[in-house]
DNA sequence: GCCAACGTTGGC
DNA sequence: GCCAACGTTGGC
């Protein structure tokens, strides 16, 4: 019995970390998430081997630019603990980390940006549960439908 | 750089 | 437990 391979999409500004950064450390520790609904779904929802579609946010054309995979599951992001980090949580123990992050590893490179513009004129076709195009919504890790991981990729 | 949306914090 | 103040995200 094997599980469901799932899929995601998460989120990073390219000044910070982009999809060619991660294409030259092959993983990365998916450290500084900091928002409860997003720690959950890796904490909960990934296992290794799922796909992660790469997005750019905070840029000119904000889109999605690659493909990932979970490298491996969830444990306590360090950058918690260091008083010198950004992601430093004064609030977080080692006993009891509040914090977690996965392993995302660098899959392919699409050969160009699906954009956020074009992602939103199939709004009605990917539903309503899609995060991303959902008003308001600021999650920088979601859940991706399998229906909707196709149908995105049929756009590259 | 602006600012709408929204999550978090902390006083009460 | 409410909610105003504050901070952050992320499109534009």
């Amino acid at each position: 019995m094997t599980a469901r391979r799932r899929y995601w999409l998460m989120k990073s500004e390219p000044d910070t970390f982009s999809i060619d950064d991660l294409e030259r450390v092959r993983t990365e520790p998916w450290n500084g998430v900091r928002n409860y609904q997003a720690r959950n779904y890796m904490r909960d929802g990934m296992k290794v081997g799922d796909g992660v579609l790469f997005y750019h946010s905070n840029t000119a054309v904000p889109g999605i630019v690659g493909i990932a995979t979970i490298a491996a599951e969830a444990y306590p992001d360090p950058t918690q603990f260091d008083p010198k980090s950004d992601y430093h949580d004064p609030k977080s123990t080692r006993e009891d980390p509040r914090w977690l992050l996965v392993d995302v590893a660098f899959e392919r490179k699409l050969s160009r940006t699906i954009a956020l513009d074009e992602i939103k004129a199939r709004a009605d076709e990917l539903g309503e549960d899609f995060a991303l195009t959902r008003r308001g919504n600021r999650l920088s890790v979601l859940p991706v439908s399998a229906a909707q991981w196709k149908l995105l990729l049929a756009m590259e």
